[in-house]
DNA sequence: AAGCTGATTGTTAGCGCTAACGTCGGGGGT
DNA sequence: ACCCCCGACGTTAGCGCTAACAATCAGCTT
C-alpha cells in the first residue's frame, strides 16, 4: 500500500480512502491513485483489514444433505448472493445431523470470526438444536417455520404445496394422492399440510398418502401401488424426482399421463421440463432465496438480531402431465 | 489474550507460545494458562494471526456442477479433509465453465489470500484454462490427467473402468457396451478409454457406445435401444444413474438382470445397494481424495510447486446385477 | 566461586490497514 | 482586510498477534 501511495505521490491514508470510496478525494487524485494500483495489481490484505475493522468479510454456511436438489442449490443460491454482496462463504456440512455436529460445525464458524452464519439443514433436529445453542453472531436459517427466536429466510412450502393441489383440484380432480418426503425434513411436513389443507379447503376429504424418501425409486413403487389401488386420478409428488419414479410406474401400468391420472412434481429440476411427458411442477426460486439470506443477514448484521423472516413464494410451472380427469 | 496472561499470571507471549505448542513452556505454566484460556472462553483472533504469520488457513475450493454425485461428494471430501487439517475452507462455484468465469472465480480467492486452491471442475476446458492462467498460490486439480504443470489428485478413471469391464469379462462375456458421460467431462473420456482398452487386452472387438448425459433418463433410453438391438450381454454403464435408468428399460423389456443381461454400474451411491437387483458398482473413495488433495496442497504450500499427481485406485463393488451370460 | 549452559519467561517491534485527529489553503462573509 | 469554515490531504496510533531478542535462574563445570 504504501508502494502504491508512493507511486501516486500521495499518502497511504489516501489510497485507503481510495479504496474505501472516501468522499473527501478529488477526483485527479482518485484516478492517480487508482492507475497506480491497477499498474501495481496492488491487493488490500484482508487479514490487516480486518484486524482493525474487526469484521472478516465472511460468512458461515452450515449445511447438510447436499447431494439432494434443494440444499444443493440453495447452497449455491446463498453462495452466489454472499459473492455479490462482496462477502466470501466458508462451508461446513454435516455428515450427520446431531447436536454435537452441529456444535462443533458452530464453533469452527467462531474459531474462523466469521461475520454471520446461515444454516441450510433442513431437519427437525437442526431447529431444535438451534433453540438451544446461543450463537454470539447474526444467525439465519433457510427453510425453517417462523419463530421468534430465529432469522428465517423460506420458501413458502404450504402455498408451493396448494399452488400444486389446487391446480389439480381446479382442472376438476377430486382424489389427489400425495407422494410424501422422509420424516424428520421441515420441507417434506409442510407440503403434507398444504396438500391436506387445500383439500380441506375444497371440501375434499383427505386422500392418500404415501411416505416416500425423495428417490425415484420410492416414487416408483408409491406409483405401482397408486396404479394398483386404482382410487385416485392425480398424484401430487414432494418432489421431481418421485414424480419421475411415478410416472414410470403409471407408464409400465398401462395408465396415461395426463389423461389416466395426473402428476405435480415439486422443484423444478432442470430435468423436469425435458421428461416424457414434461413434468408440471413447482419452482422454488434458490437463486431469490440465496438473495433474500444474504439480505437478511446483512441487516442482522447491522441491527443486531430481529427474528424476522422472509418468505419466497413459489411458482407452480405447468406443463403437461396435469388434465382434466377423464370420465368414470 | 492479555487478559488471559494477566489471569494466568504469565505475559501475553507465554499464552501465544502455548497455543502454538511451544516447547519450552513449562507443565505448570501450560496448565494454568489452559484453565485461564478455558475459563475466559478465550478465541485467538484470526485476523490478527494471520496478518503476522502471513497465512491465513484458508483454502479455496473451486466447484463446478455440485448438483452431481462426483463433484458433490469431492467437494465434502476435501472440505472435511481440511477442517481435520485445520484448514477453512471457502468456496466458488462455477455457474459456467468459461474462462472468464474461472478467472473471476481465482481473482475472488486471491482477494481472500486463499493459501491454496482446490479446483474441482471435472471438464476439458478447465484443465485447458489452467494451463494459461498464472496464480500465485498452490493448485491442486483434481481429476484431471497428469500434467507436470498441475499438481493433481484423481481417481484412477481408466482402472476404475477396467475393473468393471474386466469383472464382466472373467464372467465370460464377449459383448459390452458401454453407456458413457457427456462430452467435455474427463471422467467419462478416461472411462471410455478404460473400457476400450480392456476389450482390446481380452481380445475382444469393440462394442456399442451410447452417449448419456449421466442422468437416469439417458440411461433409460440407452438401456431400450440396447435391449431392441439384442446384441450384447453386458452393459458398462460410466455411473449409477445411468445403470439405474438401463436397469428399468430391460426390466420394461423383459430382460432379466443378471439372468439375460448384466450392468455395471459407476459411483457407489449409497442407492446403489438397495436397488433390485442391487447393483455391481465401482467405488471412488472421495474420501480419501479429498485427504490426498489436502496433502498435496499441503506439501506444495510448503515446498512450493510440485507438479506431483497422486492417485486413488478405485474399487469393484460386486452386487446382484453381473453374472455369466447364459447359453445363446 | 566464577563462569557457562540451557530451559523458561518477559520485552519489543512490527505485520498492513483504518479511524481519529492535525494541517493547510482557498473561498465566502463581514 | 480579516476571520472562519470546510474540503483535501497527511500524520499518528493502535487493532491482536508472533518472531526475535533480552533477561533470569537453576544446575553444572572448571
Amino acid at each position: 500500500m504504501e508502494d502504491v501511495a508512493k507511486l501516486a505521490g500521495v499518502s497511504h491514508q489516501t489510497v485507503s480512502r481510495v479504496l474505501n470510496a472516501h468522499p473527501n478525494v478529488s477526483t485527479v487524485t482518485r484516478e492517480r491513485v487508482e492507475k497506480a494500483i491497477a499498474e501495481l495489481g496492488y491487493r488490500r490484505n484482508t487479514a490487516a483489514r480486518s484486524l482493525v475493522t474487526r469484521r472478516s468479510q465472511t460468512i458461515g454456511v452450515l449445511g447438510s444433505d447436499m447431494s439432494h436438489y434443494g440444499p444443493a442449490n440453495t447452497l449455491l443460491g446463498v453462495q452466489q448472493a454472499a459473492r455479490d454482496k462482496g462477502y466470501f462463504v466458508s462451508m461446513a456440512s454435516l455428515d450427520e445431523v446431531t447436536p454435537a455436529a452441529i456444535q462443533d460445525a458452530l464453533e469452527y464458524f467462531m474459531m474462523q470470526s466469521v461475520d454471520g452464519i446461515v444454516v441450510i439443514v433442513p431437519h427437525e433436529t437442526m431447529f431444535e438444536s438451534l433453540s438451544t445453542i446461543n450463537i454470539s453472531v447474526p444467525l439465519v436459517a433457510v427453510g425453517f417455520g417462523v419463530d421468534e427466536r430465529l432469522s428465517v429466510a423460506a420458501v413458502n412450502q404450504r402455498m408451493g404445496a396448494s399452488l400444486a393441489v389446487q391446480h389439480l383440484v381446479d382442472l376438476g380432480h377430486t382424489a389427489i394422492a400425495h407422494v410424501c418426503g422422509p420424516p424428520d425434513w421441515i420441507d417434506a411436513a409442510a407440503r403434507i399440510d398444504g396438500w391436506r389443507r387445500t383439500l380441506a379447503q375444497a371440501g375434499l376429504p383427505d386422500s392418500v398418502l404415501i411416505r416416500g424418501d425423495w428417490s425415484a425409486e420410492s416414487g416408483y413403487r408409491a406409483g405401482l401401488e397408486l396404479a394398483a389401488a386404482g382410487n385416485v386420478t392425480a398424484v401430487f409428488a414432494a418432489n421431481d424426482q418421485m414424480a419421475l419414479g411415478a410416472l414410470r410406474a403409471f407408464s409400465e401400468a398401462g395408465l396415461r399421463v395426463p389423461l389416466d391420472i395426473s402428476v405435480v412434481g415439486y422443484d423444478d429440476q432442470p430435468e423436469a421440463a425435458y421428461l416424457v411427458p414434461p413434468l408440471t411442477t413447482v419452482n422454488q426460486g434458490f437463486k431469490e432465496l440465496g438473495a433474500r439470506c444474504m439480505q437478511m443477514l446483512l441487516f442482522d448484521m447491522a441491527n443486531g438480531h430481529s427474528g424476522a423472516s422472509s418468505v419466497v413464494n413459489p411458482r407452480l410451472v405447468v406443463r403437461s402431465t396435469t388434465a382434466s380427469p377423464s370420465g368414470p
